[in-house]
DNA sequence: TCAATAGTTCAACAGACCTTGAACTAAGGA
DNA sequence: TCCTTAGTTCAAGGTCTGTTGAACTATTGA
């Protein structure tokens, strides 16, 4: 487990890579529920996701939605908590993850985006 | 030349779909594009985007386009006149399309956006 | 009719992407 | 200390993408 996890800056955050992130199925359905959940258990873990498929492949995918900005990981203990990072998101780019997010809510179900049962945070 | 250009309906466009065609540079600045000069010209041609890349790999960033449901394309002699389906992707997705293009037109320089020259429609 | 123009289609290639399983590391509990 | 849990990393694979040039088709104008 390496200690170090990169994380953009604000600034660093480009649109490319956070429209590439969200045109992913999986990577949707991770950010869609990290969305739908994060007023009432704010930081998920891996293991929530584990619904969406393995665990290897899944830590694929945190590290792209990482490195692109989307979401900020920390480290405790064994565990990783992740939050999306709504307000750089906003800063650089108003109204984009708001839309993204409601258009997915009206999909849900022709997206076949799950919505995971999260352990106590 | 195919005689028949398949487009979406309304109801078939998906934001998977639309969010990939709009990760891509080159697709970025073809909307970019139709979307700045919409109002003063309308329709676009081909030619239009020769800056942007060569000929056959724009047929195939058009193609991806179209059968995204970015954009809407109808033969006029030898031509092509190609205009993005606003209302369609208002519809669908509310507010999405405007802020990409928001964001796009604020990093234009970093995003290295070109705005093209367009002949008279 | 012939040549020029506008754009498409095809085959080929390199590179990127997603997925998988196996091996690994690090922390916590018994 | 040893086992378990949580997650990462690596190598390998198949597939999808973007790009190119050459060949093609269709339309217009002379």
């Amino acid at each position: 487990m390496s200690r170090i996890l990169l994380h953009p800056t604000r600034e660093q955050i480009e649109l490319p890579g956070v429209m590439d992130c969200l045109s992913d199925p999986i990577r949707l359905a991770i950010v869609y529920n990290l969305a739908k959940r994060e007023k009432e258990v704010g930081e998920l873990r891996c293991g929530d996701f584990y619904g969406l498929s393995g665990k290897s492949n899944l830590a694929y995918h945190f590290a792209k939605l990482r490195e692109a900005g989307l979401m900020e990981t920390r480290a405790v203990g064994t565990a990783r908590l992740m939050k999306l990072r709504r307000e750089d998101l906003e800063s650089r780019f108003p109204g984009l993850l708001d839309a993204v997010l409601a258009s997915a809510e009206r999909d849900a179900e022709r997206l076949q985006l799950p919505v995971l049962e999260f352990t106590e945070a």
